[in-house]
DNA sequence: CCGCTCTGTCAGCGAACGGTCAGGAACGTC
DNA sequence: GACGTTCCTGACCGTTCGCTGACAGAGCGG
């Protein structure tokens, strides 16, 4: 059982925080403010933490500091205001392992805490497979196969791919693909998101100029069908 | 309920928004300045903000930088002018969530803030699909079937169809359709509304010449029936 | 029944949008 | 420090979309 500690002292997102991830199967434990969660994240054997930097008294600055002072290598997921860019610095720089901003989707949140936990726990990851046409997608072990063959997809196409994938029958906007896959904070008006799906799709759809599960919605973005 | 702060100075608009967002069910206060807006979002515990970056006194700039600054994670939503590049680049930069650029149809803005709230609201989303005859519309998916194959329809078609759905059993004018779908400030006297729905019906009605659900009402405009 | 007004239809133009490509920056590796 | 990969960007191009204006037809009132 994976668990994971969420310091955060805004209880509504707390315990949102905890129901959403225990529907994912962890087993999830909430401290409302940093000096619980230091001593938490001390004796409670958790695989990861998610921390609010904006806590009352002891800021989540000084939760981590303590707690890579302690040498402790707990990974560490860092929620910060949306704006705060001088935070995420001081909290990638403190030792966090990955941000997320303020506010933030339930997918991307998720999407981060499984990439970490597969960094530091791979074994913990049944394969979550997905599969339309002849395609399939094995997001654990980042491998994707077509018609049993394995597809060469760069890191980012990957990403992107998963992503649509979690999406499925949504459209999804590009200023989201690369807020959520690319970390953007604002939107580069430029190809990129464009040339990565259609990279996607000379790689996965049977015939990339009439694609069948990486559509285009004109106007709005691309949506995946399975 | 759901909570909205609409920030816009042109009267006219914050009121048309005001009452298009309360059809949706949604809680709605304008402010019409930014000072008035910035307090109001300090106090009023709204899930999003509508925001105009074009203000008299406080700019729509000032009110976003200093609610972020104030680490406000209330999501936002920009409305920037027509060409304003730069004005969009700097609003997400400042931590705005999105933005839409006038003049702007209804439908979108609504996609939009749907889109956001789903995000930070993920509860509370039922797919939207509406059925009409043997016409199905999922909004979520922007796409519309009819007996079990797809429909193609253009963006413009698409909102008003779903403009149109929402309004249903209500005589709306042509006037009204320019303002929200199109979202012109005056009607252009033109064939434009007229030739949308000679479209539609030719993609959705069993026989175009006698529609039975788009019907025009003579000199009032066009009413949607199921 | 006639005439006027309102709506339907159509084709063409201009703009907007997405697909594509190649060059170059950034990164990691040996 | 040279190489290879990955990623981003801007320019270009084809396509689609939406608006318009002229004309035709339908409906309503007198």
């Amino acid at each position: 059982m994976t668990r994971i500690l969420v310091i955060e002292d805004n209880e509504d997102l707390a315990l949102g925080l905890k129901n959403n991830l225990e529907v994912e199967g962890y087993e999830v434990e909430v401290a409302l403010d940093g000096m619980v969660g230091l001593h938490r994240a001390r004796e409670g054997e958790f695989d990861l933490a998610v921390l609010d930097l904006m806590l009352p008294g002891m800021s989540g600055f000084t939760v981590l500091a303590r707690l890579r002072e302690e040498r402790q290598a707990l990974p560490v997921l860092v929620l910060t205001a949306r704006g705060e860019e001088a935070d995420k610095v001081r909290g990638l720089r403190l030792g966090a392992d990955d941000y997320v901003t303020k506010p933030f989707g339930l997918l991307e949140l998720l999407a981060r805490i499984e990439a970490m936990l597969r960094r530091t726990r791979p074994a913990a990851f049944a394969a979550e497979v997905q599969k339309f046409g002849d395609v399939e997608v094995r997001a654990a072990a980042r491998e994707v196969f077509r018609s049993g063959s394995p597809v060469a997809l760069t890191p980012k196409e990957l990403d992107l791919l998963l992503f649509l994938c979690r999406r499925r029958g949504r459209v999804v906007s590009r200023l989201e693909l690369l807020r959520s896959v690319w970390g953007y904070a604002e939107a580069a008006v430029s190809r990129t998101v464009d040339t990565h799906i259609a990279e996607l799709r000379r790689k996965l759809e049977p015939d990339p100029a009439a694609p069948r599960h990486i559509l285009t919605v004109r106007k709005a973005g691309y949506r995946f069908e399975t």
